[in-house]
Parts: C-alpha cells; structure tokens; sequence
DNA sequence: TACGTATAATTCGTATACGTGTTAAAAAGG
DNA sequence: CCTTTTTAACACGTATACGAATTATACGTA
C-alpha cells in the first residue's frame, strides 16, 4: 500500500505537468508571444496541421469535453488567435480558423515548446524519453479503452 | 520540431495526470468515500504520516502554492475531513488536524488509489514503471533545481 | 411530412491551480 | 524599545477542466 507521496506515480505525473506548464506559460510571455498560454498549445497544433477544424473535432484531437473548448477558445478568440466562423451546411457548426497572428506566432511557440522540453528533459538519454512516451501512450490506451 | 500532438511529452503528460484524475474521481465517488477528491490525496496522505501540520509543510509537501491549500483546505474542513486549528505559540499558524472521519477512510482511500493505479498500468512491466518514475523525479528536480 | 432522436455548441456550477496583494504576527537589528 | 523585515495565512482575479442541462439544427423513420 502506498503511503510516501514521492512514490505516487500520480503525484509525479500531476507535479511534472503543472512543472511544464508553468514553465512554458514564462517562457511564452517572455518570448514575443504573451498572447498564447500553454492550454491553448493543443488547438494551435491541431490547426497549424488542418485549418479550419469543427470545435468537437478540436476536443477530440485535445482529449478535452466539448464545454472546456468553448471556453479555449473563447480566450483564443479575445487573444486574436483564431476565429470562429459559421458553416452555411450545417449551421449548428463553428468552423475554427487561424487569425494571421495565430499563423504568426506557430514558428517562435514551437521554439519555445523545444526549449522548455529540452531543459524539462535534461541530462535524460534520448532512449529512456522515448520509452517514458511509450508508456504513457499505453497508459492513454488503458484509460480510454476500459471506460467502455 | 515538435508538429504531431501525440509525440509531445507535455501532452501526454497533461493527458495521463487529467486521465487519472478522473478515475480517482470515479472511484472515490462509488467506493464509500464520496467526500473524497483526488486533489485531496496530498493532503491526507501526508496528515496520515503526520498530523497536525501548517498549512506552509502541507503546500511544501504537496507541491502547491501556499494560496491554493487554502482553497483545498476549505472543501476539506466543509467535506468534514480536517479541522484547521489555532496554534497559541504562533498566532499566524495554523494546525491542520485529521477529523475521525478523515482518519476512518485512509483504508479504502488507499485502496482505491492502488487499484486505479494498478489498473492504469495494466500490462506494463515493473520494472519499465519504476524506470519513469525515476524519469518523472529527475524532470521535477530539473524543474525546482533550474527556478534559482 | 411530422415526430422522435441525434448532434453541435454553449451555459452554468464546481473543482483545481496560480500569482499578486493584504493582514496579522513574529523576528531581527539598531 | 521601536522600526524594519520576514513569515503565515488568506482574499481576489484569472486560467483550466469537468459534467449536466440547454438550445438550435439536422437526421431517420413512420
């Protein structure tokens, strides 16, 4: 039975994910792209990939609920990163596309998600970060797969 | 250059520690121990080793901002597992104490912990578990060593 | 075509976390 | 002592996330 903190492996998981965000929210308002915050990496990603996404197709490339993208991209919105557009087709869609500034800012955010993964990963061999992935991906695939 | 969502480790980080949150979540909910919620491990986890800490060894212990063990420590003294209490050789601290109740569901919290845990990494070896574990203590002493 | 069902997006309430600023009390330094 | 600094806890505003309920629209079927 687990009793000691540094043993938790949720503990760890949950203190290295606010680590990294912290760290990527600094590094971003001091890198010429205060407007993008590290929740908003997710979306910027899957639109610099394919433009012009449906919002329900945002949360599923996230992994975030439907009502949590609303309010993504609410701040997105307001930060002039993307806009929602309306989809004559099926006019209960939002169809979301990249402001020029949401295409500006793709080359300094993926210098600074490098960056900030590098220093959060030094002095790791390449191979022990790939296996960590590896697991995690297994992790992900436990977690969705058994809630069916 | 990081362009695929599924090979950056932050998302996958990000994704693991909201997974797991949410089965914690679950099963405390239909395990006896509703009051329960997975922020408050960290707390009780540390008060079952030692009682009676102040808030400042609690947020030290659990990785959190001194701000947001108050927050915590609010639903947790209305959810009747602890009791914050005066501390008289020290006017400005206080003394956060277990309830009985907070005490009476160490066991089948921890229980639930371990088979969410084990469940989580279902099919993965021991040995590749420990071995991201250290990983995940080395990220976070990069993290702490590098804010001086 | 009309009704029931499914889907897209949102709203609302709650939980979790941070950082800045505030207040009270203790400690340190002259 | 008295002033300055530090410390403990909290208040407040904001960001992030969930789930249940809601609204508008589309779809399937009788």
């Amino acid at each position: 039975m687990l009793n000691n903190l540094k043993e938790c492996p949720y503990y760890l998981i949950s203190r290295v994910s606010l680590s990294v965000t912290a760290a990527l929210k600094k590094e971003f308002a001091t890198s010429g792209v205060e407007q993008v915050k590290p929740a908003y990496l997710c979306v910027l990603m899957s639109l610099w990939q394919e433009d012009g996404l449906k919002v329900v197709e945002l949360s599923k490339k996230a992994g975030l609920e439907p009502s949590t993208m609303t309010g993504l991209l609410d701040r997105m919105e307001r930060d002039e990163l993307v806009e929602r557009m309306t989809y004559p087709a099926d006019r209960r869609v939002l169809r979301i596309h990249l402001t020029k500034i949401g295409r500006q800012v793709r080359d300094p955010v993926l210098k600074v998600v490098d960056r900030v993964i590098s220093e959060i990963f030094a002095g790791i061999p390449q191979e022990d970060i790939s296996q960590t992935k590896n697991l995690l991906r297994h992790v992900l695939a436990n977690a969705n797969g058994e809630k069916r």
